[in-house]
RNA sequence: GCGGGCGUGAUGGAAUGGUAGACAUACCAGACUUAAAAUCUGGAGGCCGUAUGGCCGUGUGGGUUCGAGUCCCACCGCCCGCACCA
């Protein structure tokens, strides 16, 4: 007898699906196509954990759904532009191109041992010239459409690594690289205008109903929505051309108790006076610094400036409000301007506290007249108060009423016109970043910006770049940035920002679809492939990544790649867990925490005998060495163990644990599995003709049933748990050899989506037709999934006091008769009669007395 | 602060409102072995009891129901997201 040997099996079964080409997707007439799709990995170099996990759920999807008739689209690919291979430019030398590209192949040639079932013909990186040339004409078309343009901006500047810094780089108002004070600086940058759509956004995400509701609620609120009025305030004396402040605000029904005026540190009008206001410009300056820094964020006080300004009261004409800047008034919300009403906000209410500002209650509640004092009155705009003085003439009456009433109010009058306002903001994609997609357009000193010709595409990168001195290589290179303007043809320059890495990743699915595509999309193929059926990834990418895709889905609809069908491209959304793993700590003679690898652990100890500290499991890091290398796992389990382990301890969606017992028992059970086979690989013609067994036959019948339902709704584990109940099944069996082989066909069928080697092995060595992979999904005889009897508990009172093992087709009545007939029953009624006795057929019986 | 999710044996977890703890790990016992490993068989929520069995048990407290891990309310704890949004 042979053992399992997984490095046979599966470089072996590996090379016959590659020879075959089973995995390659086509456009077929008569099954129904279905688009698997992992999201696809950062070249970092190395795969981890994460990733077989991930991949693997999408291949025992793929895999399945092979089997069920679909012809079936699953491509892989690399998000292959980003800072990183910048930095490792600078720190080891080298160019961001062969890091790139060497990573790719290294990491290529560490997934295919996961046999996973990738059309690789398909693949490309989004680095490659004929993808962000692509990425380049859907911006033209994009800009052509009025879905891009330049504005002016903010933005995080290092002024050491001269570079643009996003939010998530800015660690406590410094450089994470260079540690440098970041600036805030304005700079021209390209926008995608999202915000156009943010309504649509927002409403579409009702029709995802295979998304999970998690990922839908924080996109509804990222989205954001408010409804209020926008409103002007006239100056009482108009100053550097500014007649009036226009304001936005969501509680209109307050505007009786407007106390002040509030605008942003860089509103207009803050900005206009700083010029001739040495204090303001030192309070705004001060204001702008804290901005970035997000820990006083937190906590910052509420401070301002009183410019001196005046506007009139809407309401009340020979009154004036006083115009502060306000250090919490934001910009970029709204109109960078509010009235504040210090009885019914806090944060108004502190300020007006501090600075002496009146205090004016527009609402009381029902049973109480006292006036606010330390605490705002901000009850939930669907509690009734009563309303003092209210313009409208509204006495008694909820917040919501108020607010709908007073729009309606001042719309009439034209004071103002109701606005919907939404939190999401414009998506900046100018990055001033050597290593990503060039952004197409000529800088022309007569024509001004010129988008760039498409036969000129793709603007390649060049490649002969240097990064040992901080900033933009294509800023500083020599000739790049030197071409004849599209429209006159005199010298000109190109733009030197490279797009967001958020854009490549934003419309790589489609490209799938026709990667070989002169155009972006070929409409054919994408209208046969679109939508993704199934999307896997981490959660981690619930707002951005997934809404950038959602507007590229549209914008790629109006410029005509992709069909209106297609706008949601994303049928069904699972975001799985993270792999996690123990730590092990000791410390240094400095008190330190030292780590170590658990490869260097074994029941709690180092080799050398030091005993370690072992710290609940976390998300694997190198930094805490709570990883387990993928490569060292296949190479001593094999790839199916691998694969088995990661699906089969927690439910996918949450995080895993891996332990070393349990991957040690999932190629035990896989052994066994193996060994099983290979008991009833010869049968004798006595075994031929032994008959039919009930029980293994019903067994058979569960497994495939409750396999195929848990596949379906992604229960991976609870599928496991029922094949190793049916692998125990074979194994105890009476049956004759011949049964047993059949059974274990079924069962190496089952287990192929997540173990595709042995099963296909398995299939080989018991005679199975052709490859498993291409076999047709077992289907269950629903006769056998009912069992003849079944054991009914009898409660007595909700409560277990014995059972009863009926047929399972007995009706109710003869139940209910046995039932009462049962010793337990009889002992408590003694002879009085029950209250009523609730039968569930193939249930339960309750008697209750 | 706002929004959402989750609390089940030693551990990961299972359970269309119907026998709580499937399956797996760790553990214990037995078989095989000179021994160990591997393999196989069996045990196991807690308490009481030799046992048939009984009582308790899904974070805490209430409620709905013939029946609640599951539905509702309040609280406690943990996790995640957002957060000066006018």
């Amino acid at each position: 007898m042979t053992s399992y040997t997984p490095s046979n099996i599966e470089a072996h079964w590996q090379a016959v699906w590659e020879k075959e080409e089973i995995f390659r997707a086509t456009r077929s007439a008569e099954k129904p196509k279905y688009y698997v799709l992992e999201m696809f990995p950062y070249p970092s170099g190395r795969i981890h954990m994460g990733h077989v996990r991930n991949y693997t759920m999408g291949d025992v999807i793929a895999r399945f759904k092979m089997s069920t008739g679909h012809s079936v689209l699953h491509p892989m690919g690399w998000d292959a532009f980003g800072m990183p291979a910048e930095n490792a430019a600078m720190a080891i030398g080298g160019h961001p191109k062969t890091w790139t590209y060497d990573n790719i192949a290294d990491m290529r040639s560490q997934m295919k041992p996961l046999g996973l079932s990738i059309d690789w013909s398909r693949e490309f990186a989004t680095c490659d010239p004929e993808y962000y040339g692509q990425q380049q004409a859907l911006f033209l078309d994009m800009l052509d459409a009025g879905l891009v343009y330049r504005k002016n901006a903010q933005v995080n500047w290092d002024p050491v690594d001269m570079t643009v810094l996003a939010n998530e780089q800015v660690i406590d108002g410094k450089g994470w690289r260079s540690g440098a004070d970041v600036e805030k600086r304005e700079l021209t940058q390209w926008f995608f205008k999202i915000s156009d759509m943010a309504g649509e956004l927002k409403q579409a995400l009702d029709g995802l109903e295979n998304w999970p509701a998690k990922v839908r609620l924080m996109q509804d609120n990222w989205i954001g929505e408010s409804r209020g009025l926008e409103m002007d305030f006239a100056l009482t004396t108009p100053k550097h051309n500014f007649e009036a402040l226009t304001i936005y605000t969501t509680r209109p029904d307050t505007l009786a108790g407007a106390g002040f005026m509030a605008i942003a540190p860089d509103h207009p009008l803050s900005k206009a006076l700083e010029t001739e206001n040495a204090p303001l410009a030192a309070f705004n300056a001060d204001a702008r610094r804290m901005d970035t820094t997000e820990a006083a964020m937190e906590k910052a006080e509420k401070k301002g400036f009183d410019t001196g300004i005046t506007v009139k009261h809407p309401l009340y004409p020979d009154q004036t409000l006083p115009i502060w800047v306000a250090n919490f008034v934001l910009m970029d919300y709204g109109t960078g301007a509010i009235f504040g009403c210090p009885a019914h906000d806090q944060r108004d209410l502190d300020f007006a506290r501090k600075y002496n500002l009146p205090v004016i209650d527009t609402f009381l509640a029902m049973d109480d007249d006292t006036p606010v004092a330390k605490i705002a009155f901000v009850p939930a705009k669907t509690e009734m108060v009563r309303w003092i003085n209210h313009p409208t003439g509204i006495e008694i009456a909820t917040g919501q009423d108020a607010i709908n009433q007073t729009i309606d109010w001042a719309e009439a009058k034209g004071l103002g016109h109701g606005q919907t306002q939404y939190r999401l903001r414009d998506w900046g994609l100018s990055r001033q970043r050597y290593w990503g997609c060039p952004i197409p357009v000529v800088h022309c000193k007569t024509c001004g910006v010129v988008p760039e010709k498409k036969e000129n595409l793709p603007i390649k990168l060049p490649d002969d770049v240097s990064f040992d001195i901080p900033g933009n290589p294509l800023d500083r290179h020599p000739t790049w940035r030197n071409t004849p303007c599209p429209s006159c043809g005199k010298a000109s320059k190109r733009e030197t920002d490279t797009m967001d890495t958020f854009v490549d990743s934003s419309w790589y699915f489609a490209r799938f679809t026709a990667p070989g595509a002169k155009t972006p999309t070929n409409m054919e193929d994408a209208a046969y492939w679109m939508n993704v059926d199934q999307y896997i990834g981490g959660i981690e990418h619930a707002i951005l990544h997934l809404l950038y895709s959602r507007f590229f889905a549209r914008a790629m609809h109006i410029t005509g790649h992709l069909p209106k069908s297609a706008v949601e491209p994303f049928d069904a959304l699972f975001t799985q867990g993270m792999v996690t793993h123990e730590i092990y700590q000791t410390r240094d003679a400095k008190g330190r925490p030292v780590y170590h690898l658990p490869e260097d652990v074994s029941e709690g100890k180092l080799k050398n005998g030091t005993k370690v500290d072992v710290i609940p499991s976390a998300k694997m890091s190198k930094s805490k060495k709570n990883v387990v290398d993928p490569l060292g796992i296949i190479a001593s389990y094999g790839a199916d163990t691998a694969r088995w382990f990661v699906l089969s301890d927690s439910p996918p969606e949450r995080d895993v644990e891996w332990t070393a017992s349990g991957a040690e028992a999932a190629y035990k059970h896989l052994s066994r599995v193996y060994r099983l086979a290979t008991d009833v690989k010869t049968v004798s013609s006595a075994d031929e003709n032994a008959g039919a067994d009930l029980d293994l036959a019903r067994a058979r019948a569960l497994c495939i049933d409750g396999v195929t339902r848990d596949i379906e709704s992604f229960g991976f584990n609870a599928a496991i748990a029922k094949l190793y109940a049916f692998t125990a099944a074979i194994a105890k069996s009476k049956a004759g050899k011949a049964i047993k082989r059949e059974s274990v066909k079924t069962l190496a069928q089952l287990m192929s989506p997540m173990t595709p080697h042995i099963s296909e092995e398995i299939w080989s060595i018991l005679g199975g037709e052709g490859l498993i992979t291409l076999a047709p999904w077992p289907t269950a005889e629903a006769s056998l999934l009912k069992a003849d009897t079944v054991i009914l508990p009898i409660q007595i009172n909700g409560k277990r006091r014995g059972e009863l093992q009926v047929s399972a087709d007995l009706n109710k009545e003869e139940v209910e008769k046995l039932a009462l007939a049962h010793d337990a029953v009889i002992k408590v009624l003694q002879g009085g009669t029950p209250k009523k006795v609730i039968v569930v057929p193939g249930r339960i019986v309750n008697v209750v007395i």
